[in-house]
DNA sequence: TGTATTTGTGGAATCGATTACACATTTCCT
DNA sequence: AGGAAATGTGTAATCGATTCCACAAATACA
C-alpha cells in the first residue's frame, strides 16, 4: 500500500504539503500542489481514512443497530437513513441483532470500538440496563420507534394510531371487534396500540371480551394461530379484527378463507405497517402507514444534527402516519 | 476516551503487557493479569479498534455493495451474508448504489480507503471499467448474480431457470409464450434469462413473434405497460406470459385482470425471483426461487476462505434454485 | 528603508494500539 | 552444579495520517 510518505518523497515535498493539498487547508503554491496531485494521480494513491480517523477522531461511519434484517420495515428505515447520511459521506455499519437482547448492548460496545460518529437504534424491547449502557456511550445517539427519555427520539404515535384504526371500524359498524397485538415488553407495538384499541372501545361504549384479545408474535403464522383461538373460545364471535401488524392480520386472513367465510362481509380486517403484501393480497388489506423511509431520513438527519452540535440532547420528532382504507374492511 | 496507556498506569504495568492481557499472547503471570483486568472492568476500558487496524491492517469489517438497498432480494442476501460474517466477528459496512454505475467505482475506492478486509458485490450491469478497477483494489472480493472472470463469484444458472420455466409452460400446453425481460446490459437478468427463453422455445419448435418480447425496467409498473403493448400490437395474442421478474409478472397480471380476463384461464404467467408477494397474490404466481440467503452465505464464506488464504482466486459456485409452481399456470 | 504581514514549507509530535527485541528471572534437565 | 529453555516484563519502533510550531521568503505598508 502507497502511503503519504511515499507521495511525499515522489512529489519531492513534505509530508505535511500533501496532506494540505489532500485536504485544501492552509498555504500550498500552485507549484507544489500540481506536482502532488500528478503524482496521486499517476500512483492512484488512496489516502487511510484509517490512519485519518486515529488522528481526527472522525470516522464518517454511522452504526445502525437492527432488531432484525431482512424485513420490510428495516430495510425501508435503513434506505431512508442511507438516503441522508450518503449526502453527507457518511457511511453505514450494519449491526442485526436478530431480536436478541443481549446482542444489543454488545453491539453498542462494539460500534464505540470502532469510533462510529453517531448510532441510530430501531429498538423493540428496552431494558434498564439498555439504557444505562446508552448514557455511558456518550455518542451521539438517536432512537427509533421506542421513547428513551433524554435521547433524540424519532417515534410513531402508536397509540393513537391504533385507535384511529379501531375508530374506523366503529364507524363501519363494527361493534364487536377483536385484537391481536404481540408482548407488551415491545413498548411501542405491544403496549400503547393495545391501549389505542381498548380506548377506542372504551370510548364507543363497546364492550371488550377476553377472549378477542390475542397475543402473538412478528410472524402470520401466529397470526392465524390466535384467529384460530378467537374463533374456538369466543362465545360471541367477533366481526372485526384489528390486527398489530400485516403479518399478523394476514395469517388470520388466512384462517377465515380457509374456513370458507368470506372477507369482509363475514369478518373485516385490518393491520399495521403498510406492507407491500397489504395492497396486493385480496382482498386488499386496510392498515397504517408508518413511513419508515421518512423515519430513516428524520433520524439521520437528527443525528447529524446531534454530531454538529456535539452533544446529545433530548428532542422527538414524531413521524405522520397514514390510515390506508381498503377493501378488507 | 480511556487509552491503553492509563490502563498500564493504573495496574501499574507496561503497555505491552496489557495489550498481552487484551489479545491473550505472551506470556503473563497471572497477577499481573488479574490487575489489569480489574482495571478495565472497573473503568470500562474499549480499545479502540481503529488503532488496532492501523498497525495489523485488519479491520474486522467488510464491505457489501448493493445496487438497491431496499428490494427483498438485497436484504434477503444481506441477511444470509450477515449470518456467516457476524460468526466470524466481521460487520458489514453499507455502500448503495442506487443503480448508478459510477457509484460502484466511487465506493469502490471509499471501501478501499477504509481498509474492509474484503468485498461483496451485488452488481448489475458490469462493465470494463468496473472490471479493471476491481482487479487493482487487490483486496479480497466476492461478486454475487454476474459472472466476472478472474474473481470468486455466486452465480446462478439464469440461463438454465429462464429455460425451466419456459418448459414448464410449454408442457401446460402453451404454444404462444410471451417474454418480458429487462434491458441486456444486465446480462444476468437481461442476457441470459432472455436467452433461455428463446432456447426453449426453439428446442421445442415453437415460433416466437416479435410483438411478444417486451422489455422493462425493475417495477410493476413497467410490467403493465410491456403487457398492455403485447395485447395492442400482438396479431397472435399469447396465452402465457414468463416475466424475469415477480414484479413484472405482478404489473402484467393486473393489466390482464383489469381487462377482465381470468388467470391462468386466459393468460396464464410466471415470474422469477420468489417474492413475499408471489405468495400472496391471488392467484399465486409461479415463480423461480433463487434462495438469495443461500447465496448470501455462499458468498460470505467464499469471501472469508479467500481472507484466509490471503488470496484472490478465480472461483464459481452456482446456487441451485427451485421451480415454485403455483395456481397462476 | 525598515517593520509587519502574508505565504509557503517542513520537522516532529501525536493519535492508540501491536510487536520485535532486549533483558532478567525462574524452571528444567543432565 | 551449570547451561538451556521457559517465563515475565518493559522500551521503543511502527502503522499512516494530521497538525502545532518554527522558520524563511515574499509582499505590503508607513
Amino acid at each position: 500500500m502507497l502511503t503519504i510518505k511515499e507521495i511525499a518523497e515522489r512529489a519531492n515535498v513534505s509530508r505535511t504539503t500533501v496532506s494540505r493539498v489532500l485536504n485544501n487547508s492552509g498555504y500550498v503554491s500552485e507549484e507544489a500542489k500540481r506536482r502532488v496531485l500528478k503524482v496521486i494521480e499517476e500512483t492512484g494513491y488512496i489516502p487511510s481514512e484509517n490512519a485519518k480517523s486515529l488522528r481526527t477522531k472522525k470516522t464518517k461511519v454511522i452504526g445502525v443497530i437492527l432488531p432484525k434484517i431482512s424485513t420490510e420495515t428495516s430495510s425501508r428505515l435503513v434506505k431512508g437513513i442511507d438516503e441522508i447520511l450518503a449526502k453527507g459521506g457518511y457511511q453505514i455499519l450494519l449491526a442485526n441483532t436478530n431480536l436478541k437482547p443481549e446482542k444489543e448492548i454488545e453491539y453498542l460496545k462494539l460500534l464505540k470500538s470502532r469510533h462510529v460518529d453517531g448510532i441510530i437504534l430501531s429498538a423493540t424491547n428496552v431494558n434498564r440496563s439498555l439504557i444505562e449502557e446508552i448514557y455511558q456511550l456518550k455518542i451521539p445517539f438517536v432512537t427509533v420507534g421506542q421513547y428513551i427519555s433524554g435521547l433524540a427520539n424519532v417515534v410513531f404515535d402508536d397509540y393513537q394510531a391504533a385507535k384511529d384504526m379501531v375508530q374506523l371500524l366503529i364507524k363501519k359498524g363494527h361493534k364487536r371487534i377483536a385484537f391481536i397485538g404481540v408482548d407488551e415488553s415491545d413498548r411501542a407495538v405491544g403496549y400503547l396500540r393495545k391501549n389505542g384499541y381498548y380506548d377506542a372501545m372504551k370510548e364507543a361504549g363497546l364492550p371488550v371480551e377476553d377472549s378477542w384479545v390475542q397475543k402473538g408474535v412478528f410472524n402470520s403464522e401466529s397470526g392465524y394461530e390466535s384467529m384460530k383461538e378467537i374463533i374456538e373460545i369466543s362465545d360471541n364471535r367477533p366481526t372485526a379484527v384489528a390486527a398489530v401488524t400485516d403479518r399478523l392480520a394476514i395469517g388470520a386472513m388466512q384462517f377465515i378463507q380457509q374456513m370458507g367465510l368470506s372477507i369482509p362481509e363475514d369478518m373485516a380486517f385490518a393491520g399495521m405497517g403498510a406492507s407491500e403484501l397489504s395492497r396486493y393480497i385480496t382482498p386488499s388489506l386496510t392498515t397504517i402507514d408508518f413511513s419508515m423511509e421518512d423515519a430513516g431520513r428524520e433520524a439521520a438527519a437528527l443525528l447529524l444534527e446531534q454530531i454538529s452540535r456535539e452533544m446529545n440532547q433530548e428532542e422527538i420528532r414524531t413521524i405522520n402516519y397514514r390510515l390506508l382504507e381498503r377493501a378488507s374492511i
